[in-house]
DNA sequence: ACATATACTATACAAATGTATAGTCAAATG
DNA sequence: CATTTGACTATACATTTGTATAGTATATGT
């Protein structure tokens, strides 16, 4: 997707923090008159690049005709992962999950748990973890990380010779990284847990 | 709250749905148009009737400046429930949590759990449980009940002389329900489980 | 040097939209 | 029976709002 100059990154933050806020999308003239532009053609122009740029679509000649295109489908679901491919790619896509705004703005996803490695962490079999991409992980938190081409769900330490994955169920042993692990890397941090019954 | 007569409920309920589908509240002549009215008076009448009854509030002045009060943040959490106060008095919110449609579309609210009397349920203290108020409890479902005064989470049991509502934790004992207890009162289905960490 | 894109100002116009006045009809209410 | 309330029609008006034309200035790439 093309990339977003400044100014229109500011401007499309604005729609989105704006929509929440008020549960409509705002007019031409309200964007203006936030950025201080004396003209609602400067807004116009920046929505038409934004709408080419895929991130909205205006509804010609209705009031407040902006639709955001991402958020509309809540979070995508991530399953079983296949080596080598990313976390994300849309071949392991299972459906997206409607979380609305409870575990924060930032980019998030979610992954289907399998076995019960962190059933003392009250995380079971079937639950659904929800993981965001941008939060930085921090020594003992629980995390989603990505080895040899399959997910996990562990316990995040720091140790002298990389990282260790601590599950949280005694029948199963903690993960050890190092330099030679193949093809490590945190997906990102677990902000929730969801678990939905029949 | 004061009840809506079925034309207001027919009307708000079009104002909800059009807000999912579009991302933004209808106009006054497109809920007009909707149910044929010919007059946008008829339209702004029901809307001054739904604000007066507390359903939604107006912005004046402003383009699709309804702002419905309910779905605004989401589903309410209900806490610590006083005696003989009914469990979703507002006297006991603590907040929302906006789910987006995770648990389906009926009337929800969430209750924070206290204690580990669920903990092999992989309910655990803190946690978020969803209760669906319209959804039937069946046989061995969980359920939150309200027993004289205070709400708890358990599975639920049919028995001959009433129900048992029984805890998933060994070091606690079911909870025995006949005529004789005070004020019982099956609050809904529990659907789901949500737990944020940090 | 020239074309192109970004980021605007200034002004204008028409359509979309909220709101109001005046009145009708039927059902519910005291 | 008079009054109120709900549910409208018909019409009008002012504001809000999307959109367009014309033009300026700056930076970027060819």
């Amino acid at each position: 997707m093309e990339p977003l100059t400044i100014r229109q990154r500011e401007i499309l933050d604005f729609i989105e923090i704006y929509s929440d806020e008020h549960a409509r999308p705002p007019a031409v003239r309200e964007i203006a008159r936030h950025f201080r532009m004396a003209s609602p053609k400067a807004v116009t122009d920046h929505l038409g690049a934004l709408e080419r740029k895929g991130h909205l679509r205006r509804h010609a000649g209705i009031a407040r005709g902006i639709e955001l295109t991402r958020r509309s489908g809540g979070i995508p679901i991530v399953g079983r992962v296949a080596a080598g491919q990313p976390i994300t790619a849309l071949e392991n896509l299972e459906g997206s999950l409607d979380v609305g705004g409870v575990f924060g703005k930032g980019e998030c996803f979610a992954v289907r748990v399998a076995g019960e490695s962190m059933k003392d962490a009250g995380i079971h079999d079937g639950d659904f973890v929800i993981v965001r991409k941008d939060a930085r992980v921090e020594e003992h938190q629980i995390a989603v990380a990505y080895i040899d081409g399959s997910a996990t769900v562990k316990r995040f330490h720091k140790t002298a010779s990389g990282y260790r994955l601590d599950p949280e169920n005694q029948a199963f042993q903690p993960i050890h990284v190092d330099e030679t692990t193949p093809d490590f890397r945190l997906a990102g941090r677990v902000v929730g847990v969801i678990r939905k019954f029949d």
